[in-house]
DNA sequence: CTTGAACTGCCTAATAATTG
DNA sequence: CAATTATTAGGCAGTTCAAG
């Protein structure tokens, strides 16, 4: 995924309130810059980093700028727009999906299975015309070399793993797809000392037959591309 | 084109529980 | 029983994408 146009750099002064950022740009101008990220972003968003933007041209916009990317103290890179996650997904799978999911004839996103409630991020339909329900979640927690998910309590997280978990009983193909937007980290971890639920909510899934799958990524100031798949320790 | 849901932490208001 | 503390519930924020 290329950027439209150049990202400026600056430094984080504060992220508060959800959606805001406070960014000193290299410029000296002091901005406002949307914040993409619901998640808690524990040790993404520390005062200091050095971050990056892309402009906004929409005029109907109230913040021009949209916060992109950080680069933590170890000059790790993480993508914080969770937006692009789902960009991301659906290019790798796209073009190069992890074997598991197999080839596809057609993708289509946020799709409610039949008799379902929740909806899921992508619904794969693959050469053999069987469906694939794919949910996606963005890691971007990292302790040392290790990625962790997830970075804050999540019950709606954990009712969708509960749903992949009876999609696949009933014997439909379901994934589990961890977007890494995260240079730092090389293995995805269950976040069993921040939400021991989910952590088996998600054991369950994988017992039933949900396919999982971590893929990293490569990050610049120009692109981010889904580029290596990793390993996930349940 | 218009509308509305989703993303989910944080702050505040309201209620419940505990203590002197 | 009043006063203080603890817990819970609700509303809010900007943007994007999908459905009508």
């Amino acid at each position: 995924m290329q950027f439209t146009s150049p990202l400026l750099r600056g430094t984080l002064l504060r992220r508060y309130k959800r959606f805001f950022a406070d960014i000193e740009l290299d410029s000296g101008e002091q901005i406002t810059a949307h914040c993409p990220n619901t998640g808690a972003m524990t040790g993404c968003a520390e005062p200091g980093f050095t971050v990056y933007v892309s402009p906004a041209d929409n005029p109907k916009r109230k913040l021009k700028f949209t916060w992109e990317l950080a680069v933590t103290a170890n000059n790790n890179w993480i993508g914080v727009n969770t937006h692009h996650a789902n960009k991301l997904v659906q290019e790798v799978l796209e073009q190069d999906p992890p074997a598991v999911f197999g080839p596809t004839l057609s993708i289509k996103r946020e799709v409610t299975p039949p008799g379902g409630t929740s909806r899921f991020d992508f619904c794969l339909t693959r050469t053999d015309h069987s469906l694939l329900y794919v949910e996606v979640k963005s890691v971007t927690l990292a302790m040392e070399n290790k990625g962790y998910f997830p970075d804050a309590v999540t019950q709606r997280g954990q009712k969708h793993a509960r749903e992949l978990t009876a999609l696949a009983n009933q014997g439909l193909a379901t994934g589990l797809f961890f977007c890494v937007q995260h240079t730092g980290i090389e293995s995805v971890h269950l976040a069993e000392h921040i939400d021991p639920g989910y952590a088996d909510a998600v054991r369950e899934a994988a017992h039933a037959g949900v396919d999982i799958v971590a893929m990293g990524c490569q990050i610049t100031q120009e692109k981010i591309i889904l580029n290596q798949q990793l390993p996930i320790i349940l």
